[in-house]
DNA sequence: TCGGCTTGTCAATACTTGCGCACACATCGT
DNA sequence: ACGATGTGTGCGCAAGTATTGACAAGCCGA
């Protein structure tokens, strides 16, 4: 793993707007733009478009084209270069962070932490 | 965990300079920041001085003063905020990001990955 | 105690980057 | 052909970054 994707993978989670949409394909399993599009009234589709291709270039999310639609998901394992530099900085916690991991995934299939992450 | 948190965690983040300092201070236990400053030939203290700002706002640092010295150290448990965001992305993938971390906590206290985070 | 030195931050300034919008263009279905 | 879906481009604006110069705080020797 280089460190430009890193550097593409933490600028694209930098974004609030980001964020949210790649919580929003992840609460489903595929997206188009137009729907993505939808959920943010303050946002036009070439923003969220924008977005998308930022996404998508970092690695975390995937597009499909059907037809003229593009249905987004997110990709399954990008995670990697986030837990690569959080277990490097947090070696003395890893414990911790690997509780926290385990309790978030015993805690089943829909976190409420999933909402604050809302559009600002 | 407010937005905002994120928001300042995933900022501070984004910057590559801010992730080198952070992991140079994760291997150490502590750091001055005329210390870290060192470390960047191509920064001045007034650079340095104004990421550590940004951290510590961010609460992925805290300072210590003694004397004329401000020593920096990790926060140990700050990743709850990303690893909550990763947890309501990934979380088909969670089994993957649990057993990477225990990998990571398995392999030693001194991961390779670290020198990918090197100054840009 | 005083002056000098080190450490670190603050203030103001130029520079770069990123975001959102309006417009135009390509693609696809009916 | 026409409308719908998405994206590429150029522009204006805001936010962030590094630098310079100056300042506050603290240590130490004479």
């Amino acid at each position: 793993m280089s460190p430009s994707d890193s550097d593409a993978i933490f600028s694209a989670l930098a974004d609030p707007t980001r964020r949210a949409i790649l919580s929003l394909i992840g609460e489903h399993e595929e997206l188009a733009a137009g729907e993505i599009a939808a959920h943010f009234d303050t946002l036009g589709r070439t923003a969220v478009s924008s977005h998308l291709r930022i996404l998508r270039l970092a690695g975390l999310v995937s597009e499909r084209r059907d037809g003229r639609f593009r249905h987004y998901s997110v990709t399954p394992t990008p995670a990697d270069a986030v837990v690569a530099f959080l277990t490097s900085v947090y070696q003395n916690s890893l414990e911790q962070l690997a509780s926290a991991v385990q309790d978030a995934s015993a805690a089943g299939e829909a976190p409420s932490d999933r909402a604050e992450e809302r559009s600002a």
